[in-house]
DNA sequence: CACATTTACTGCGCTACGCAGATAAATCTG
DNA sequence: CAGATTTATCTGCGTAGCGCAGTAAATGTG
């Protein structure tokens, strides 16, 4: 263990609890700010940048709709992200030989190495603080962005669901 | 230990570390999703949003360049995110008695109970996440997310001072 | 083969945002 | 203390992302 913040016994249970939802919180502002530094560095909107993230996430091609899900945004909002994407030569966007109404998107191979080189220094920077922990601390990290994750995606579904209805 | 996840014994090092890199990115695009879907619920944007939750995680008042600092706005689009604010009740804008530059920015009490109520639900399932994990994974978790969040300030500082000069 | 559904795209209006300049208050300088 | 400089916020203006609603084409269904 490699910190102050490590020593637990300092802690009662209500606190280490109530300090991860601090944490939390100021983590995603800083992310936030973190994010739209990086995009505006590679010269692309954080929507954009997050449409970038998901496609180098995925191995296949994603159709528009899929991005439109994945985003949150609207069909007629992500069409507009993929127009933008194509026309800054970051994807490619071709009909599905399967089914010609859908339109699939994969992201260009220049994008993927200028997304790689935007990442070299902070994943150093990033890498630097994952190096400190052990395997089994990883894996208590891991398993938590997991299921705080499937956690939000599920409220998210629950709050969209309910939007009309309320 | 609750899940699957945590038999580190069945992944190398070097796979935790990508695992947690993948994971953060799929979290970072649930949590988005998410965070506009909350945004939609109590009728703000999601950038208000996050304003709103600067100002709760803050037990005194802000200033409106305190906002943009930590938001990554200018202060032009700080003023008039304010301006949405305060039109909106949400939050009390007056002037610093020691510095009559200065704008203070105060969440309003009925706001706090507007934001608690819409995170009941949701903060209890994040909170269901958490009860699984021991005191000391808990620690584990408080850290990664701190010291992740710095580094991302200390980035988001570094591509912002280098912008011009590039 | 007619009909409903799905998938993507387009016209339109709204509004958040950055930029640049203005204003006012505080601070520095001689 | 007067004038210059710096700091903090606000305002006018143009750009562009976004949602909404309607359209067209491809697919599924009886």
């Amino acid at each position: 263990m490699s910190n102050d913040f490590a020593r637990s016994g300092e802690w009662s249970r209500a606190e280490l609890l109530a300090r991860v939802v601090t944490e939390s919180q100021r983590h995603y502002a800083e992310y936030s700010v973190f994010n739209q530094a990086m995009a505006d560095h590679v010269g692309l909107h954080p929507t954009d940048m997050q449409c970038v993230a998901l496609l180098d996430l995925e191995p296949g091609p994603v159709s528009t709709g899929d991005i439109a899900r994945l985003t949150g945004l609207t069909s007629g909002s992500a069409t507009r992200l993929v127009d933008r994407l194509v026309k800054a030569g970051i994807v490619e966007r071709r009909a599905d030989p399967h089914d010609r109404r859908r339109s699939l998107v994969t992201l260009a191979p220049s994008a993927r190495t200028r997304i790689a080189q935007a990442w070299e220094t902070p994943g150093q920077a990033f890498g630097a603080v994952l190096a400190s922990y052990s395997d089994a601390e990883l894996s208590v990290i891991a398993d938590y962005l997991h299921r705080t994750a499937e956690v939000g995606r599920a409220q998210a579904r629950r709050l969209a669901s309910g939007e009309t209805g309320a």
